[in-house]
DNA sequence: TTCGAGCTTAAGATGAACTTATGCTCGATC
DNA sequence: GATCGAGCATAAGTTCATCTTAAGCTCGAA
């Protein structure tokens, strides 16, 4: 019999791409991943790996065994979700992935209800920006995320993840009346690698320029403050642009950012999950949108 | 993560029924299963198994988990398929189960058909009684099995099986002209427990009347020598019908009997379940029917 | 050439899973 | 109503899979 432990190792090789990061992913040693790959290989009967020099790719066969993975490991997702259902409402730990805002506006709302109407549930939160979510999604390092699209950022498709819209908010610009007239101002967006840094990016490109990227910053009340400072012009989300501080002008822009609730396919029947979604839709509806 | 050696172990129980029969079933100790399934208990975090007195009962989250166990195990099935295509045509051994006189009048010319097309593929034959089939086929005894059905005996229906119909043929009653009219003559049945035996003892309570039973021989050819020594009258299928011995009438019912394929749910698309039920419809359709 | 990133293999340690052995419960039998 | 046997659970020990550590190999970049 396949061993689903050994599939999903080969389904991380599939996204990840190299041995090192599916060990770290999992903590595990390189040694054990390749071992582990390596058994499921002989028990499949065909190379699913191809070794050239001090990389691995995967054969068509090991393709063709990742889309099988996929379906093995979603139905066991189904079946630990049947088994949370039957001990009878959410209650245990329950890993939270949020982007900073939303950490900061939704979840204290969010994370009051649900720990008042499921006593038993112990939410645990981490801040991680969406682009890293999915994959954190896979390793079972967190159950459910609050992750944000952005038009021009094409959403990350992962067959693996399943996600559920929350609701969507118009983006501002700081000081200026529309991006294309920002083309020579110094600019302040997300850190590197992040959706926002992305999305600023993106904005800017389409307007018909390359941004001038002075400052990284994540938090958007710092780069408001940066803003009023003089120091820059951002893009910041309505829930972020309530309360600007003196000086700083906010023009409402034709591009809106969405936010979603992303877990493991599968686990949407799990209780804690349907109880956390609950919990965040019932936050949002208060949200000053 | 859930383990699909024990969910296995938990359907098996609830088709089965004791811990023993499960435990001889995948040739454990009883002790082995009761540990694996306490274990699995323990990891869902809620009873499965009720335990009163020396019996077990699956409780309604112990049925519950034995559905998602069926959906987890036929994807791990898919997947073994799917690596049998991807090592190539079929390969390696097939075992095989077969009624008695399916293993006489089919088998001969399909096994030709099949090593010939499939010089790697190394069949294994067993008979086996229809009413075996579906445990041997999920223990992993068998991978195919020709199995028949008679109308008066409804199908074993099992959710991890499936089955393709290859022929239907009629059956014949020895030495009188119906069935009704054999009330009071001594009857030859198959063994008690096979479906051969159900079906005469069904077929004369349609006609109404308890047969008496003198003679259990399940292969038709002696039960027809019997018949022609007087010793009794028996119900035959067409195809054990070909060539009586002289002084046995044969008279033909409105009743028939379907020959069908049956093997592992998910696993129809492996290459050896393909070509073997390739080789059984070619056989047929040179069957003198 | 050297360094480092990445994969593999060998060897040892750990833990899961099996067997054997034993005890318990309960229904059937004498 | 004692005994027997079927059925399950627990304890203890053994075996085997799986992990880590350690070392070696390959290849691209500095």
């Amino acid at each position: 019999m396949l061993d689903p432990r050994k599939l999903h190792l080969l389904r991380e090789l599939a996204r990840r791409g190299t041995i090192a990061a599916v060990a770290e992913a999992v903590t595990f040693t390189p040694s054990a991943v390749s071992q582990q790959l390596s058994a499921l290989e002989r028990e499949a009967g065909v190379p699913l790996l191809e070794r050239t020099g001090r990389t691995v790719t995967l054969t068509p066969a090991g393709h063709l065994l990742v889309e099988h993975a996929q379906a093995v490991l979603e139905e066991l997702e189904r079946a630990s979700a049947a088994l949370a259902v039957a001990r009878g409402g959410p209650s245990g730990p329950l890993r939270i992935g949020a982007f900073p805002t939303a950490a900061r506006v939704l979840l204290p709302p969010a994370l009051a209800g649900l720990t008042g109407a499921h006593p038993a549930l112990a939410p645990m939160v981490s801040e991680i920006d969406p682009a890293d979510v999915s994959a954190a999604l896979r390793a079972g390092e967190l159950d459910v995320a609050l992750v944000h699209e952005y038009d021009f950022v094409p959403p990350v498709t992962d067959a693996s993840i399943e996600t559920e819209p929350l609701f969507t908010e118009p983006m501002y610009l700081t000081s200026r009346p529309t991006v294309a007239e920002a083309r020579a101002d110094a600019w302040i967006t997300g850190k590197p690698g992040t959706l926002c840094h992305t999305m600023a990016i993106r904005a800017c490109q389409a307007a018909g320029f390359e941004p001038l990227v002075r400052h990284h910053i994540d938090d958007f009340d710092t780069v408001l403050a940066f803003a009023a400072a003089g120091q820059g012009v951002a893009l910041v989300p309505h829930l972020a642009a309530s309360d600007p501080p003196g000086g700083v002008r906010l023009t409402r822009l034709p591009l809106s950012r969405r936010t979603l609730a992303a877990f493991r396919r599968g686990n949407g029947e799990h209780p804690a999950i349907v109880a956390a979604v609950a919990a965040f839709r019932t936050a949002v509806s208060r949200l000053p949108l």
